[in-house]
DNA sequence: TATTGTTATACTCTATAACTATA
DNA sequence: TATAGTTATAGAGTATAACAATA
């Protein structure tokens, strides 16, 4: 990916610029590996997330997705829109609504995430078992720091 | 990072989300670091590329950068709003211009280096000076792949 | 005709503030 | 008063298409 006929300066020993190089080629194919466009990262790990934790209040979600409130209300309206997630009222607080995936939310989880795991496989494929292993331990060492 | 109390399903084996998670990190801090929130990693990046090869084309820039080339002019705009880049007509090839740092610009780039590299020095400070050699090197293979 | 760069435009994402309804 | 969620709105960032100048 670099071109040899120019210099880099300071960028090839930032971690950072790898990071964001690396992360943008994720992003990219993404929507394209799941056949639907209209699915994001964010969107998929939000499924997933409620799929994991089902009746999650929003505020959590939007806690754990790194969101606002008002983002959060939109990814929930996105799947709910594609009847993938349901609202409901929580009966002893009735401020929030315990977010679960509908039956056809788990169909479509499931099959997402077969793509999505054969798509994280690919954009892994040209390191080792052990490097990945290592990989994900740095990057989870950061994220979590 | 994790709150122990949610489930995370795929999320935490899949590279993908820690790529997501530590650049966001990563992005997050950026301008503060740098004492001026105008100031992007891809900004920075289209600084430094000038910086380290004179007179470059604009569609250079652009194919580098992973730009259209209606970003790139804003990009260059910015500098040049800021008096650190200037536009020079190439006088073979009048379409195009050479892109160069004004002496300001490099100074502003100097100041702004020392800065970037605290900043990634401190995103990764929970690291080994092996882990980063490795975890560099994992991320080079993925988006040189 | 093809290419460099700009402008116009639209779409997505994100962030803030103001609102409602409940507690 | 404070919190859960929604709506309104505006700002970035990005993408496409159409354009002017030049090759």
């Amino acid at each position: 990916m670099f071109d040899p006929s120019l210099e880099y300066g300071l960028l090839p020993s930032l971690t950072g610029f790898a990071l964001r190089r690396a992360s943008l080629l994720d992003f990219g194919g993404f929507g394209d590996a799941l056949g639907d466009r209209s699915i994001t990262p964010l969107r998929y790990s939000l499924l997933e997330v409620v799929g994991a934790n089902p009746g999650l209040q929003q505020v959590q979600l939007a806690d754990f997705l790194r969101l606002t409130k008002p983002a959060a209300t939109l990814a929930i309206d996105f799947w709910e829109s594609r009847e993938c997630i349901s609202r409901r009222k929580d009966a002893r607080d009735r401020r929030s609504y315990g977010i679960y995936l509908t039956e056809s939310g788990k169909r479509t989880l499931a099959k997402l995430q077969r793509r999505v795991v054969e798509h994280d496989q690919n954009l892994a494929s040209c390191l080792t078992e052990t490097e990945l292993r290592s990989l994900r331990g740095c990057l989870k060492k950061i994220y979590d720091n």
